[in-house]
DNA sequence: TCCATGATTCTAGAAATATAGAAATATAAG
DNA sequence: CTTATATTTCTATATTTCTAGAATCATGGA
């Protein structure tokens, strides 16, 4: 994974209603939720809400597919895993690791 | 950890220079670098790093210490092992697992 | 004490982001 | 074809963030 796309999945995290979006879809799993529920769920006005579904959408954290009247909204959550792995690798390559341990 | 300290810490992270400089630190452990150092491997003024570490200081994803007249920045590994957990937790609590289990 | 070095803080302007209201689009049902 | 529902797009505004230059602070050595 590339640090710019790595950039973009981070900003669209770190934002308070994002990031509630993108939580209540980890929990809702891979058959995620319409637009219309996320909004009543969390609170948030449906203008709103669009434009942080399509945040998370052009970050690859989420899928959408249309169903009826209603897009359905899903975590990618192979996605978070590539940005953690992101993150955390190259841990500690000129010291011993950070684990706890003390050994390379 | 609390939502408000994820997004602190996400946002933090979600800047390229920031990003270059939390990973930097990584890969250097907790013996950490100067500022100077990392201002001068990765090609950031000093003020602007000054900035970005601030950043990431008050996120908790960096630690400071003085030796002389540098001051040294070690990378808070646990701080990101939080976050992740955070972002990972609760997975599809309402849907069979979404790691390629069928299993709730 | 005076000076050099390592780093931060202050200031200001440019750019990006978040929010809300109004209007528009797509689908379904009568 | 008309209407209702679900959601997005457009527009404008308020706020936040990034960057750079100048000034300041802290430490160590002559």
């Amino acid at each position: 994974m590339e640090q710019e796309a790595v950039v973009t999945a981070l900003a669209a995290l770190a934002q308070d209603s994002r990031l509630r979006v993108f939580r209540l879809l980890v929990t809702a799993g891979p058959d995620g939720l319409p637009a219309g529920q996320i909004a009543e769920e969390l609170a948030i006005a449906a203008n709103t809400l669009s434009f942080h579904l399509s945040h998370l959408k052009a970050a690859g954290l989420v899928t959408m597919r249309r169903t009826g009247r209603s897009l359905i909204y899903a975590a990618e959550y192979g996605r978070v895993q590539a940005v953690i792995a992101y993150l955390t690798e190259n841990c500690c390559r000129r010291q011993s690791c950070c684990d706890g341990t003390d050994e390379p």
